[in-house]
RNA sequence: GUGGGUAUAGCGCAGUUGGUUAGCGCGCCAGAUUGUGGCUCUGGAGGCCUAGGGUUCGAAUCCCUAUAUCCACCCCA
């Protein structure tokens, strides 16, 4: 039991943990260029920030959020996405303060009590990026141009950009009573998890699978009818920038999130299956709703960094592998292991990947380890090379050997 | 939360209608003339067959329970 880890969590380590590394990476590129900082807030936080920011209704909070009283009896929950945290910090480190906007972004756990399956977990990480301070739909085109590129640097094909605009909070009022009357006259045929969801959030009727509520949903109202002049005129002003900027996109109707700080624009890419690699959408209501003196729109997202693996795996996109090393030295006999040991350190400290024996291994058994490896060179130093100066390099691709003196090995490598 | 599948060596699997010493491939370790990898061959280590209970003369195999894991739905990343 204790050698087992908790349900729905991953131990990184090998060839994921190396192709999680270059994702962070890449990740890390982009916001750079993008002139986005790195923010890295606390696993948890009080869980009024999530039911407050998350929302109460969403399912998210209501039973997928780790929450526990501490020894101080303070509700606490580990985060269960990134936005909620980022705001926080945000706002908390009087960041509005300074010249906006404020553009930041992470990469970090997040926690849902879930049902694990392929691609879902109860830790799980995001990279996100949170665009704070803009209303203008330009703040939405940067941050889908940042993911369009992502995707591309990754090699992946299959992922396509789905946007839709919910509307502010004003024109959900009026669409919602909409939504509502309509769904009233079809209330025998829906399901009964959707009779409930009707009343409580009706907007999540849009979201569901079984097919007698698909046909139903097909004629029901679009929050896309529903929009003010304004939230109008931004949507199509975000169609402009992206139809300008050729970046294709879909305007899938059905798009809702499941996060209530939504407004306006949300926006997914998924892939020919349906599964979702990024979410994200404005947030224009959030900052207002966890800081009421505070009142800022802002846009973000988060890709799940399982789900870019999951994506990676399905297409078959193979990233750069690990680097092997350069030198294996091998040492025969005890007289030749600091010389050897000093020759392995000379190289690592100037960069170069080196590897040695540790387990007192034969020459045979030294030289298949380093085949094992990848090693791109070996060299044996025993007893015969201390006293002719002189050792054999041998590339381990062609067989080939080349004598060199001792105290030249080092600088071989360093060309 | 609802519904399926699976659980045998480090990994991937086989195990015949229950029959006594549980196998195979890969991996690991060692050797094939004494200090040089890959290919081949040989040998070796490594399993309370997920756990507990039951049926039986006898259970990896049949039944029950638990646990774990995978998958679908829901929801999402």
């Amino acid at each position: 039991m204790i050698t087992q880890r908790p349900k729905g969590t991953q131990d990184w380590y090998g060839a994921d943990m190396h192709k999680r590394t270059i994702i962070e990476a890449i990740g890390r590129k982009l916001c750079k260029a993008y002139n986005i900082k790195e923010i890295i807030t606390p696993a948890f936080e009080h869980t009024e920030l999530f039911q407050r920011g998350v929302g109460e209704t969403t399912d998210v909070v209501q039973k997928e959020m780790y929450t526990f009283l501490d020894k101080g009896n303070r509700s606490i929950s580990l985060k269960p996405e990134g936005t909620a945290g980022a705001i926080r910090a945000y706002l908390e480190n009087n960041l509005y303060a300074e010249s906006q906007p404020t553009k930041l972004f992470y990469v970090t756990q997040a926690f849902r009590y879930e049902k694990p399956q392929s691609g879902r977990l109860r830790q799980h990480h995001q990279f996100g990026v949170e665009f704070v301070g803009s209303k203008s739909p330009l703040a939405e085109v940067e941050l889908i141009t940042l993911i369009t590129t992502f995707i591309r640097e990754l090699g992946l094909t299959d992922a396509k950009l789905h946007i839709n605009s919910i509307g502010c909070k004003e024109c959900r009022k009026t669409y919602n009573d909409a939504l509502l009357a309509y769904l009233k006259q079809h209330e025998e045929k829906l399901c009964p998890t959707c009779r409930e969801r009707m009343q409580k959030n009706p907007l999540r009727v849009i979201d569901c699978k079984v097919p007698e509520c698909k046909t139903i949903v097909e004629h029901a109202p679009r929050t896309i009818e529903y929009l003010d002049e304004e939230c109008k005129n931004h949507f199509e002003e975000l169609q402009e920038l992206l139809n300008a900027l050729n970046i294709p996109y879909e305007i899938d109707t059905g798009i809702v999130r499941g996060l209530d700080y939504y407004t306006k624009t949300v926006f997914e890419f998924v892939n020919s299956e349906g599964f979702t690699l990024c979410g994200g959408g404005r947030y224009d209501g959030l900052v207002h709703e966890i800081d009421e003196k505070q009142d800022i729109p802002s846009v973000g997202f988060g890709m799940g960094i399982e789900r870019i693996l999951y994506f990676l795996e399905k297409e078959g996109v193979e990233l750069a592998p690990e680097e092997p090393a350069e030198l294996y030295v091998g040492i025969l006999g005890k007289e030749a292991r600091a010389k050897a040991f000093q020759l392995v350190t000379t190289l690592r400290n100037a960069g170069v990947i080196t590897e040695t024996d540790y387990m007192d291994r034969s020459v045979k058994a030294q030289m298949k380890y380093a085949n094992k490896i990848g090693a791109k060179n070996t060299v044996i130093l025993g007893a015969d090379e201390l006293e002719k100066n002189a050792a054999f390099i041998k590339n381990m691709a062609t067989g080939e050997q080349t004598e060199v003196a001792l105290d030249k090995i080092a600088e071989y490598f360093l060309k």
